[in-house]
DNA sequence: GCAATGATTTACT
DNA sequence: GTAAATCATTGCC
């Protein structure tokens, strides 16, 4: 009988810390959907909270959408022309952090936007967080309540992820390629022709995945 | 449905 | 140096 996939969880935190190499990888679109079915975590004091990454998206210099298309680089988006393995964290709308993974090697401006969670680990504590809310699908699912679950705001910017502040664990979970959607980007109509690329990736049939696609 | 919210960028002088 | 437009969203109406 196939496990639903309805909700896929739950692993717990002792899965392995992704190598470096992983980030470094030149492929951000691959890296993208790769991290699919992988376990985001922070540690703050000693609270641990974490969740498994349902849905992502790809950002590359070379395409309109990325804050470094062209090769910009300016004081806000510096971190992603460091080597792959970094946090990313900026804010949007001024009201919301934003937390993408940076890739590929130095001098070249990708990362992965981390945009929804199912939360497994310290829910008790981003429950906290988050303030009371009506619905328990709310708690990570979309960037900006992720960012505020696992307690990530500006200051994290920069930071390592084979650190023990906040990573990725491969927690043995692994997404069927067919349970993999691909699609358009959210909320960069700007980019023109590129807000059309398919590289918007989430966990089929998942609850946690936002609402905006 | 749409207002709130403020950092960042860009386009000027 | 200054100002206006922009924005990878959320939450409340």
């Amino acid at each position: 009988m196939p496990k639903s996939n309805h909700s896929i969880i739950t692993a717990n935190a002792s899965g392995l810390k992704l190598p470096e190499s992983f980030y470094l990888g030149t492929n951000v679109v691959r890296i993208a959907r790769e991290l699919l079915g992988k376990s985001l975590y922070t540690r703050i004091d000693d609270t641990v909270t974490g969740g498994t990454i349902v849905e992502t998206e790809a950002y590359s210099w070379k395409e309109r959408g990325c804050h470094a298309y062209d090769n910009r680089k300016t004081a806000r988006n510096a971190v992603m022309f460091g080597p792959g393995g970094h946090a990313y964290v900026y804010m949007c709308y001024g009201i919301h952090f934003l937390f993408n993974v940076v890739t590929n090697t130095a001098e070249t401006a990708d990362a992965v936007l981390i945009r929804a969670l199912e939360p497994h680990t310290g829910v008790a504590a981003m429950e906290e967080r988050r303030g009371k809310l009506t619905n328990r699908f709310h708690l990570t699912s979309g960037p900006g309540k992720l960012t505020r679950a696992l307690g990530i705001d500006r200051l994290w910017n920069g930071a390592s992820l084979q650190q023990d502040k906040v990573w990725i664990a491969d927690d043995g979970l692994r997404i069927r390629r067919s349970d993999i959607v691909a699609g358009p980007r959210i909320g960069i109509d700007y980019a023109g022709e590129d807000a059309l690329l398919p590289w918007r990736f989430s966990v089929r049939g998942n609850p946690w995945v936002s609402k905006a696609g």
